[in-house]
DNA sequence: CCCCAGTCCTGCGGGC
DNA sequence: TGCCCGCAGGACTGGG
C-alpha cells in the first residue's frame, strides 16, 4: 500500500540518519520466509559497515540511503513494508536492522508483515537499469502538465490503469489513482486518448493536490493498521478519502453520487458516477 | 504496443 | 466455534 505520500513521509522521518555511520547489519531472528536482500547478506554487510549515510532520498515508492561510497541502500516496502527508527509494531516481522553511530537514532529497521518488500544495495552503475527512465517515469510530485500529457495522450488504455504504470509516472498506486481521478472529475475507465485539454489540466492539478494533501496528513493508514511513519505513528489521510474504500457512501467531492466499486486490471477502483462521467 | 493471468507473501474477515 | 477461502495490490514475468 505505501505509495508516494507514505514513502515520502517515511523518507522525511528517516532523514535524521544523514551523517550517521552504519556499524552493523543483521537479519533479526524471523521464522517467516526471508525477504529478498541483494546482494547476499554477508556481501551486503561487508560493503556497508563502516560507511557514512550521505543522503536519504525517495525514488518513486522506494526509500534510498546514499552512502559515501556512492552505493545506495534501497528499501522497497511494496504492500506492507516499513522503514522505522522507532520500535516496530512487532518483532516477528522484523526483517533487517542497521545499527548506527553518530545520529540520534541508534538503529534503522525494515519491518514487513507480508514480506513482499525487498532491500537492495544498488551500485551507481546499476542505478539506471534499476531506477532509470526505462523503469520509472518522472516523479508524480514534480511532473509537468506537458510531460504527463505527452506520455499518456496517445494511449488507448484506461486512464486509471495508465496512472498505475510506474514507467509513465512514478509514485501513484491504487489508492491515490482513485482519489486523483475523483478530484479531476474523470471517469477511471476513460481511455487516455479521449481526454481533452481541460481534463489533462484537471488531472495534473489533481495529481499535485491529492499527493500534497496526503503528505500533509502523513499518508493513509487503512483499517488493517499496517502503514506507519518512521516513528511508528499512523497517518491521517484515511479520514479524508473522497472515494477510496467508500463504496455505497456519498462522494465527498460532490455529495450527490454514491461511490461505486469496479475492478480494473484486477484491482479495485472507486469512483463517483455523478461527478466522474464517462 | 497492450492486455491478462499468475507469482510472491501474510493476515484478516466472511461464509458455512 | 473453527476452518477454509478469497481478498488486499506493488512489481514483475510470460504468453497471446
Amino acid at each position: 500500500m505505501p505509495e508516494l505520500p507514505e514513502v515520502e513521509t517515511m523518507r522525511r522521518g528517516v532523514a535524521a540518519v544523514v551523517g550517521a555511520t552504519i556499524v552493523e547489519v543483521e537479519r533479526p531472528v524471523c521464522h517467516l520466509k526471508p525477504i529478498a536482500v541483494t546482494p547476499r547478506i554477508d556481501v551486503f554487510r561487508r560493503r556497508v559497515v563502516g560507511r557514512r549515510i550521505e543522503a536519504v532520498d525517495r525514488v518513486g515508492k522506494r526509500v534510498s540511503l546514499r552512502l559515501e561510497t556512492g552505493a545506495s541502500i534501497v528499501f522497497e516496502p511494496r504492500m506492507t513494508g516499513l522503514v522505522l527508527l522507532a520500535e516496530p509494531p512487532d518483532t516477528e516481522h522484523l526483517r533487517l536492522r542497521l545499527t548506527l553511530d553518530g545520529s540520534e537514532a541508534e538503529q534503522l529497521l525494515f519491518w514487513d508483515r507480508r514480506g513482499l518488500g525487498s532491500v537492495r544495495l544498488a551500485q551507481p552503475e546499476q542505478w539506471s537499469d534499476l531506477y532509470g527512465p526505462g523503469r520509472l517515469g518522472p516523479d508524480a510530485l514534480t511532473i509537468s502538465l506537458s510531460q504527463l500529457k505527452d506520455r499518456l495522450s496517445q494511449s488507448r488504455r484506461a486512464i486509471k490503469v495508465a496512472l498505475l504504470d510506474q514507467r509513465t509516472v512514478a509514485g501513484i498506486g491504487n489508492l491515490y489513482a482513485s482519489e486523483i481521478l475523483n478530484v479531476a472529475e474523470i471517469h477511471p475507465a476513460r481511455p487516455c486518448s479521449r481526454l481533452g485539454q481541460s481534463a489533462w489540466q484537471r488531472l495534473h492539478e489533481a495529481v499535485c493536490l491529492v499527493l500534497e494533501e496526503a503528505i500533509h496528513y502523513e499518508g493513509s493508514t487503512l483499517s488493517d493498521g499496517t502503514y506507519r511513519n518512521a516513528l511508528n505513528d499512523p497517518g491521517g489521510y484515511q479520514n479524508h478519502h473522497r472515494v477510496y474504500d467508500r463504496a455505497g457512501q456519498p462522494c465527498r467531492t460532490c455529495g450527490q453520487g454514491i461511490v461505486q466499486r469496479i475492478v480494473q486490471a484486477q484491482r479495485s477502483t472507486f469512483y463517483c458516477p455523478v461527478c466522474q462521467r464517462r
